[in-house]
DNA sequence: CTCCTATGCAAGTAGATACTTGTATTCGAA
DNA sequence: TTCGAATACAAGTATCTACTTGCATAGGAG
């Protein structure tokens, strides 16, 4: 007789599994070769053999500890977004900094973590990220802007709510824009870069506190 | 007897085959079907499979016109580069605009051209191209390039060439950082997206015209 | 010790998709 | 009309890669 409902044996990852200490070094090992993988060859190019090869592991184990190879990419992906979303809540906590200042500083820091997790980038550009990942990802961005339009409202309070979060996410698109760049720049490139990244995103918000309603665009030469 | 060097029998592309109007016309038929397919798909997304049936033939006629899939992309990515490098080519001839409308005629060039081909985009992005594709996608960037250090030069003679193209390049990062965005945006938030990328970029441009060497960087606020 | 569960892997499968083969048909020049 | 070359396609193949199966071992709770 056939069981109505056969209890099948966990042959694959299963969400419920408990692991005990080599699982869990498991696991991460297999997230740090992830990472260095993604790092080397994007997205796309990366196959889960070669994450397994990487970690020193058979294919088959890797899908003890991840359900998928999306779902490897959007825990890395997970990950890092909330921690450089904490690195940006940080920045001058005490209040202190200038406008100028605390834009640079969220500058610096957002490279500073894209330089150190080179991953980051593909992650979040070309990989199909799981939901909560994806919404990790878009708090990341609003956290960028919502730094911006904070910083903006705080020096020209008549700023409305919805034209300091345009500008924010106005920044936040130069900055990718020029993120993009920076990635893939020479080493002896990448200062002089990043000097144009600050003076970009500064050139375009602080008009936006000095100049009235009357004068919003830039006049001809 | 096995013949030294047999002549293979032409079953698969060949470039060397010449093409009666019915092929001239399939081949364009089948660029078009591809640019569609790229459009909505993206370039990963898009099966030669799905290229043949949106042109309404068999897989295999494809390959009678084109050697593989990167083919495809790449004759379209040239087409389209050569096409609005030709555009860029073209704004005042006459020299008759003055430095910012002459850049916002150049941003306006490029938008335009991107909403009407929505593929090219993922193309150049996406594709991996051949080498030629390549040299015109490069080249496309320094016209781009080019236009907006020529235009610097003449307005600030005293600016290096070197500087005046390293500016050029960076107001290419806003320009594609924004035109990201742009092309998911809805059509209600597009023209307050492009008076930003005209705001962005001239914004970043114009203080090298006006500022002296001294004072290169954005003071404080 | 015992037994359940987690860990591990060799050796696969499954499905997708870029690309071919063999053959029939049409075109166009001589 | 004739014949080689170009066009067309049904029906594949080849390969790649995400993912599974079946089975063997290790490890900790009782």
């Amino acid at each position: 007789m056939i069981p109505f409902c056969e209890n099948p044996l966990v042959t694959v990852f299963d969400p419920n599994r408990k692991h005990n200490a080599r699982g869990e070094q498991r696991q991460q090992a297999l997230l740090r070769a992830a990472a260095a993988v993604f790092g080397r060859l994007g997205y796309h190019q990366t196959t889960t053999n070669a994450i397994a090869a990487e970690a020193g592991v058979s294919p088959a184990t890797l899908y003890q500890f991840f359900p998928n190879k999306e779902a490897i990419a959007s825990a890395l992906a997970s990950t890092y977004a909330r921690e450089m979303a904490e690195a940006e809540r940080a920045i001058d906590s005490e209040g202190v900094l200038s406008f100028t200042e605390a834009v640079s500083e969220l500058i610096d820091v957002c490279m500073s973590f894209n330089r150190k997790r080179p991953e980051f980038h593909t992650l979040v550009v070309d990989a199909p990220l799981s939901s909560s990942a994806r919404e990790d990802k878009q708090v990341l961005g609003q956290v960028f802007v919502d730094f911006i339009a904070t910083r903006l409202r705080r020096e020209l309070p008549t700023l409305s709510r919805s034209e300091a979060a345009h500008h924010g996410q106005v920044a936040l698109m130069i900055f990718r824009g020029i993120l993009d760049e920076l990635t893939v720049a020479s080493p002896h490139a990448r200062p002089r870069l990043q000097q144009a990244m600050r003076n970009a995103i500064l050139r375009y918000l602080i008009p936006v506190l000095t100049e009235s309603k009357a004068g919003r665009t830039v006049k001809g030469a």
